[in-house]
DNA sequence: GTCTATATAATGATAGAC
DNA sequence: GTCTATCATTATATAGAC
């Protein structure tokens, strides 16, 4: 591992794969925990019912209740386990940098969880929206360093737009599947869209002279 | 209106102003779609109910089905009625530039409806992330031409994830109104949304060295 | 066109046996 | 810990009166 170990861009909710551990060999707790995971990042809070999570897990409706009382229960703990897991990789990844590569495709594991949490409105996952932004930031500076001409907005409020925007492209990964003309989870795809999300970040999307003169027709037209 | 007519960067779900026609003098037809297009659009296909589109348009349930059939014939009456909106007010930019500015605050009234839709999957509004695709397209080719490395990756998959990721600003509204302090929906927010944008588009997030040795890491660590 | 009343299906919640 | 069976609620779908 000799290359640079610094990520290539704001956090990074791009590859989402699924976890390393046999699911058989789970508890059933655990088993219910992960379908649900599944459940909800897939089809949302409202579509997934307890009962095809159950089946997912291959147990009963009726033990899922017995450890987790409710839906609703469900989630939070399903919330909770996945801001814990994602401050233990991150605590991970800031004493041990060199391990960015792999603890970050373990921690995009629960990317489109969080993505698909975050757009339902669940205001546990809005503290790791919250961790998100302040990780952007940082990038922020680094990318305000370089720079000429002073920011129009504050950096934390930019930060906030562009963790939005990182968090779009799971959300919306059906449609962009379709444009990429591979599923953007799978490896091919996947690596097509890191690829891609490395060129956009490093390159402006409008140039300077078409941002001035939005900005003169911004300030001019819009009250 | 002497400044440069330009849109300022990627479609561009930004702003969303509720229609300017009085909601009681519509039809009631007309009402049970707008009711529908407000109630899908905030709580998602699942969460919003007939009943509760009903009470809103003021009307009963019972009319609603009379008038759409069913709960999924609405969102499809709906989707069909947004791809039009969308089309004749692109085919009007077109005809008439100097109009941007303005058609961008009536066309962006449904940037949210799109936006939940995209994420729900609905297969209809998939059209419209094709559309949004191809404006995006035509933004990147721009941008393309005043750069001196060739890009890494094909245009429309590029233009393809800056869409899904302009689309996740309003995905997100909740949490970006947070940070922002005022609801990024209001002339206020919106304003300021607007304005960082801009800057963002403008603007590298990522500095070339951080990129290059991302691209390193890249291609040495992934496989 | 518009409403009220009802039927039917699905889902979350619960109780109790093993 | 795990299951089956059942209840209660809610939402959609339907029928028919005005």
């Amino acid at each position: 591992m000799t290359t640079d170990p610094i990520e290539p861009g704001p956090p990074s909710l791009r590859s989402f794969n699924e976890g390393t551990v046999a699911f058989e060999d789970l508890t059933a707790r655990a088993r219910i925990r992960e379908a649900a995971l599944k459940h909800f990042a897939e089809e949302g809070y409202e579509r997934a019912t307890i009962r095809s999570i159950a089946r997912t897990a291959g147990v009963s409706p009726g033990l899922l209740r017995h450890h987790y009382g409710s839906k609703d229960l469900l989630r939070a703990a399903c919330d909770e386990y996945v801001v814990e897991s994602l401050h233990s990789l991150n605590a991970q990844l800031i004493a041990d940098p060199s391990s960015s590569a792999s603890t970050r495709r373990t921690s995009n594991r629960f990317g489109r969880y969080v993505a698909r949490s975050l757009a339902d409105g669940s205001s546990t996952v809005g503290t790791i929206f919250d961790g998100m932004v302040t990780l952007t930031e940082q990038w922020l500076a680094r990318a305000d360093d370089a720079r000429s001409d002073p920011p129009l907005v504050d950096r934390r409020i930019r930060a906030a737009l562009v963790s939005a925007m990182a968090a779009g492209i799971p959300l919306l990964h059906e449609h962009v599947s379709r444009v990429l003309g591979t599923d953007m989870f799978e490896p091919e795809g996947d690596r097509l869209v890191a690829l891609a999300l490395l060129d956009i970040y490093s390159h402006p999307l409008i140039n300077k002279g078409v941002a001035s003169a939005a900005k003169t027709a911004f300030n001019t037209n819009d009250d």
